[in-house]
DNA sequence: TATGTTTCCTAACAGTGTTAGCAAATATAG
DNA sequence: CTATATTTGCTAACACTGTTAGGAAACATA
């Protein structure tokens, strides 16, 4: 007899409309504005039966982690598949994953947990351009050394911000999931190739 | 008189009650476990009292985030001034922001707005060695081809992700305080340099 | 001593996640 | 077809959250 099956059913469509409802009010206003009676209140029913679906709120944020988890590892399959030589296969792995964020910018914050209510950089950052330029000359300084005309110091300047920034955030995120020696031996290694491509 | 100043004073010694007590909470349960309330009990106020010295909750953590800028900078400024040559510069600038990350790990999830209740990467990245050798492959086609013995492939592995994640986040968290272009390049400098280095 | 200010609290508003307990609808067994 | 058992989904509450209106008490000034 179908009767269990129907109500199975039943039941995976509700949790359906529940993820389809949180990710359109993710997409709408942010993760943090997700609320379990706003949901309840979406798909017309009443706050517990949510909690049949999901344990908790974050059981309903992890699942478009996942999910986005998902999306990245199809798009970086797909850009690799196109190309043959290793080189290209980078690029085209990191433009894909460039484009995954950009598209869904929603799903990054998920799966790294970024963006607090409070923190807009700009905000908390003083004196923005002193920080800036104490950075930037020394940067300036070894590509003007090389005597090369080619290089943007300003680009580069970015470059060791992000790759100091990621090491970093991606370490405190993923809790030591990481070997510990490991981490640093990454930021030596990235910095050094850093110095190396100034000159 | 001095009544005034001395009202300022104890004005300005509540507001620093409320920054030491607050600053203990985020140490000690993390920024997301941070409450008005809690605070008002801890400093022996009633809540309305905290909004004499704050606009609202974001304004103290910002408060923590901007203090954590400023610890920064000196640090930088410090490690750079015990060198003098531009490449050694670097090297102790990435090494000092490094370390003030480690220690202040409070500070820098502030800073730059890590770290949701539901997201511990591991928990939301399947099928993890999967994802990893996928990336890892070309890398370690490109060194193979080189011929060189010397790379740690999986070291590479580690400065991809972070290049990547770093430069996304902060044009993610920035809101466009960088110029729209720029970014793309620097992601395509940082790509063609981390390839360059692969060989 | 009376007036005006500042200080500070109570109490409320409007929301949050989460859960206990109960009533109604449904399916199964006699 | 009725009686029992089960599932389903609700109301209402608990214990919080940030934020603010309004009033009472303490204080300094005239």
């Amino acid at each position: 007899m179908g009767i269990l099956e129907r109500r199975q059913r039943q039941k995976e469509e509700v949790k359906n409309d529940i993820i389809c409802t949180a990710w359109q009010m993710v997409k709408k206003e942010g993760w943090q504005a997700l609320s379990i009676r706003k949901i309840a209140d979406a798909i017309e029913y009443s706050v517990p039966v949510i909690y049949d679906h999901f344990e908790n709120k974050d059981a309903i944020l992890l699942e478009f982690s996942k999910k986005g988890f998902m999306i990245l590892s199809a798009k970086i399959i797909e850009a690799k598949d196109r190309y043959k030589e290793p080189e290209e296969q980078i690029k085209a792995m990191a433009d894909a994953y460039w484009n995954f964020a950009m598209d869904n910018k929603e799903h990054y914050q998920l799966m790294f947990g970024i963006g607090m209510p409070c923190c807009e950089i700009s905000k908390a950052m003083p004196e923005q351009e002193k920080f800036r330029s104490l950075v930037l000359q020394p940067i300036d300084d070894v590509i003007k050394k090389s005597g090369r005309t080619d290089i943007n110091s300003c680009l580069k300047y970015h470059t060791f911000w992000s790759v100091m920034h990621g090491l970093i955030s991606i370490k405190i995120i993923g809790n030591s999931a990481i070997d510990e020696e490991l981490n640093k031996m990454v930021l030596d290694d990235a910095i050094a190739g850093f110095i190396k491509n100034l000159s």
